[in-house]
RNA sequence: GCCGGGAUGGCGGAAUAGGCAGACGCAGAGGACUUAAAAUCCUCCGGGCAGGGAUGCUCGUACCGGUUCGAGUCCGGUUCCCGGCACCA
């Protein structure tokens, strides 16, 4: 074969990718058109693309080079989430200052990203840990600051004893924490939080309107978790004192034997304090709180309690209530108290059989034999020896005994959440500083907008050890207050860098700005329209820009109230078995693929292995397979072909290419189906190799044209290549995506399937348009018919214009 | 335990609205070209049974049952795998 027979990968590439570099040709401009805001979750800059980014950039890149040809004006930005501990963990261990480590590795995967051919527009590319763009992070904390949305509280968090700082509580997973899977333990420290919470309602109502995988909304749904119940109030005449607690289920009120206290509630010092096993009870406290959450939360971990000598009263009855302190309740769910109902609670019953308190069933099955001597009722039923409610079924006493209650002032009709307030400060330097001045006088001060940014000071210290470097920077640290000028001190936590990622989407829309964002950008780019990304971040990034984007809207910043209108969560890429890591040193490197076989090739392989939303295994067969269909497309358009003339073949190649452009481009817009996309290519690929010289020179050229435009989104490069050896002066990533015309989706005739009681038993060729009767009769004289329906009586005939007709026999 | 997603050839997967299961590719087999190999091009490729053969019959989409003229697809139940939540009151 000659050389003619095969392009060379390597430099067809690299010619392109110049040119493309040269013209800008994927930059977004003015707000003329209908646009579109094609977006993939962009990367912290760790040195390397792996395999997964290059999953994420590829899917994203075939829909943005889809719209562009489409006729729309994309947007299609990339930039740097490059705040985050592994650049100050470097440092710590080399000396190379974060901001010098993060911008080498940021040139590094911007080279990498242009080999791989993806259509970015550069000249909007946002750093997160670069002045212009933190200035605005922290501009925006005084937004929520101002808005009441950002506060410090002193409590409980979850401490990464390796990381040296806190987490959010999206950021435990198991106990563990997500980057480093310490044990996370909890420490008393005063922190900076926002109050998603007050969103949490809002934030699950809009979940039906999002076009996402039904995954990732349960997801938050989940995690969100709403319940409505009541909040039940007991008093507490020993102390003068109310305990308040939250139940889902009001209607078994009557059945509370005893209210038990997290060990944690500030109650607890008050009520035992005149008690005489007091020490006792402190004991047992100090005890509990030495348990991490993963054993204190544990199923089984044993119920522990202690009887405090107080009892409450209940609020229909007058009845006394023990009160209790135990391990199963914890603080920060509700209102940290429970009222135990062992009757109908498991929880409430394994506890009270240990402790030997009274179980009182104040609820009956429809159905009376269930077992109460073993375990707790917890369904529907009717209630019983409940006072003015005895006779009600439960569900409706729910609300009955929660109006009541509202009524005596004791409490009434609530609602919980699961989820907890966003706590956003960290003990580390590598982020975006709390724009807050500690003054002795006026308390937590922020600092004025005209006086950002705080900017991270450059001469400190990585020990590694104890508090933030920043609590070392002596000259950055004393400043003054900005009300009363007197000597004040600079916050030294950094934010999350989750807070970065939170409205980086808005800065692309206008990356210049003096200002965070501008509105009538803003207006124009937003929603993002696809937004690509990976599942791990269901509950952490995905839920945060929710927020900010619901707190931006409130502040009449955005005209949306949602940012992502639709989501592409992509699954992971498998290698061995296994999801690639270093430690379990089974990771690929994409350089050496796009080194011998080509980006064109990895990308089409890439995506033609599975559906997007599916994990799939790598292999080194299929890149092969994706590389020979590359070459196989580029004989079969620089091979110069002629043959005889055949109309026949003409009407084939027509009909394959109309079918095939309609298929791509469904599969692309509609479906997210590359997979299916790229084998409708092949299939085009192979009709055309049966049938592409028995037509003129001039419909061979279109007809190619047609074909190097489907496959242009997935294979830039060759795409460009074939473009301009057929003649073309202009890119063909700007050339007008092929249009399909309904005529060649036709046939003028279709086979029929024939079946006999629904299995196929023969096929008939009729006209396209013929009458349901004709088609009855046709398929009823038929040979193979007659000979199976002889001696047997016909019930009935179905017939499915188009597609088959089925023979119902006796 | 609760919620969500899934199970189709040797493998990845296709079947878009209940209508011909297995598109396309990988691996494999055979053939053409070649001194030869590679590359390329062509053909075959779920199981069983029958036939010399074209072919025909039959089973088959995790399992059991149902609805329907017709089920991979819908309904009820079961098993297994993946993900989330979980002493959340």
């Amino acid at each position: 074969m000659s050389s003619l027979d095969r392009y060379n990968v390597q430099a067809v590439e690299k010619k392109w990718q110049t040119v493309w570099n040269e013209e800008r040709l994927y930059e977004a401009h003015a707000a003329s058109r209908k646009k579109f805001y094609c977006l993939e979750q962009f990367p912290y800059p760790s040195g390397h693309l792996h395999m997964g980014h290059v999953r994420v950039y590829t899917l994203g890149d075939v829909i943005a080079r889809y719209r562009r040809m489409a006729g729309y004006n994309v947007l299609h930005p990339m930039g740097w989430d490059a705040f985050g501990m592994p650049a100050e963990n470097a440092a710590i261990k080399s000396g190379i200052p974060p901001r010098t480590s993060t911008m080498a590795n940021i040139d590094y995967m911007k080279t990498q990203m242009k080999q791989m051919g993806l259509s970015f527009d550069w000249s909007r590319e946002v750093t997160t840990s670069e002045p212009e763009y933190y200035r605005f992070t922290q501009e925006l904390f005084l937004l929520f600051y101002d808005r009441q949305l950002a506060y410090r509280k002193e409590g409980a968090v979850n401490w990464c004893p390796s990381c040296e700082t806190v987490l959010a509580n999206e950021q435990v997973e198991d106990g563990l924490c997500w980057r480093c899977d310490s044990v996370v333990v909890k420490k008393d420290l005063t922190q900076w939080y926002l109050r998603i919470t007050d969103y949490a309602e809002r934030l699950l109502s809009s979940l039906d309107s999002l076009d996402w995988p039904q995954e990732i909304k349960t997801q938050q749904f989940n995690w969100i978790g709403k319940s409505v119940g009541a909040e039940i109030i007991f008093d507490v005449p020993q102390i003068d004192q109310r305990i308040s607690v939250f139940t889902t289920r009001p209607d078994t009120l009557y059945g509370a034997s005893y209210i038990v206290l997290a060990p944690e509630h500030p109650l607890v010092e008050p009520l035992i304090a005149s008690y005489v096993h007091r020490d006792e009870v402190r004991r047992f406290i100090a005890a509990e709180r030495v348990h991490s959450d993963i054993e204190r939360t544990a199923e089984n971990t044993e119920k522990r309690g202690i009887f405090t000598g107080s009892y409450a009263v209940h609020p229909l009855t007058k009845e006394r209530l023990p009160i209790w302190i135990a391990n199963y309740v914890l603080v920060d769910y509700g209102t940290g108290a429970v009222m135990g109902v062992p009757a109908h609670d498991l929880r409430d019953f394994s506890y009270a059989h240990k402790y030997q308190l009274p179980i009182k069933i104040v609820v009956s099955p429809e159905n009376p034999d269930a077992d109460f001597g073993h375990s707790a009722y917890t369904g529907p039923g009717f209630l019983i020896e409940s006072g003015p409610f005895t006779g009600m079924d439960n569900e409706t006493a729910k609300e009955a005994i929660a109006k009541a209650l509202q009524a005596e002032g004791k409490g009434g009709p609530r609602i919980s959440y699961r989820m907890r307030d966003w706590l956003i400060s960290r003990q580390r330097y590598w982020g975006a500083p709390i724009p807050i001045i500690h003054c002795p006088h006026c308390g937590a001060v922020p600092v004025p907008k005209d006086q950002l940014p705080v900017l991270l000071p450059e001469n400190v210290e990585f020990t590694g050890q104890g508090a933030s470097p920043l609590a070392g920077a002596k000259d950055w640290l004393e400043t003054s207050c900005p009300q009363c000028h007197h000597p004040a001190y600079r916050e030294t936590d950094t934010m999350d860098t989750f807070v970065d990622s939170s409205w980086y989407y808005y800065r692309f829309t206008s990356p210049h700005a003096d200002e965070p964002f501008v509105k009538t950008d803003v207006d124009y780019w937003m929603p993002v329209d696809e937004y690509v990304g990976g599942k791990e971040h269901a509950v952490l990034h995905l839920l945060y820009s929710r927020f900010f984007t619901k707190v931006l809207y409130d502040a009449k910043l955005t005209p949306v109230d949602e940012p992502f209108k639709r989501l592409l969560a992509q699954g992971m890429v498998v290698y061995h078995g296994q999801k690639m890591s270093k430690s379990k040193g089974n990771t690929l490197s994409p350089e050496n693929i796009m080194k011998e076989r080509g980006a064109d090739a990895m990308r089409v392989f890439m995506l033609f292995a599975a559906p997007p939303d599916k994990d799939f295994e790598w292999s080194q067969e299929g890149v092969e397979g994706a590389y020979r269909f590359l070459q196989r497309v580029y004989r079969l358009v620089v091979k110069p072909h002629s043959g005889p003339l055949s109309e026949d073949a003409r009407v084939r190649i027509y009909k394959a290419v109309h079918r095939a452009t309609r298929k791509v481009t469904e599969d692309i817009r509609e479906r997210r189906a590359f997979n299916t996309a790229i084998s409708a290519l092949m299939e085009l690929t192979n009709a055309l190799y049966q049938d592409i010289d028995a037509i003129n020179k001039e419909e061979q050229t279109q007809i190619l044209g047609v074909l190097t435009r489907l496959l242009a989104p997935f294979a830039p490069h060759l795409a460009e290549e074939l473009w301009h050896q057929l003649g073309h002066e202009e890119s063909v990533h700007t050339a007008e995506w092929p249009q399909y015309e309904e005529k060649w989706l036709e046939d003028d005739e279709v086979t029929i399937a024939l079946q006999i009681n629904g299995k196929v038993r023969s096929r008939l060729t009729v006209p396209k348009d013929i009458r349901p009767d004709q088609l009855r009769e046709l398929t009823l004289a038929e040979e193979k018919i007659q000979v199976l329906t002889q001696g047997r009586t016909i019930l009935k005939v179905i017939s499915v214009p188009g597609s088959l007709v089925n023979v119902v026999v006796r």
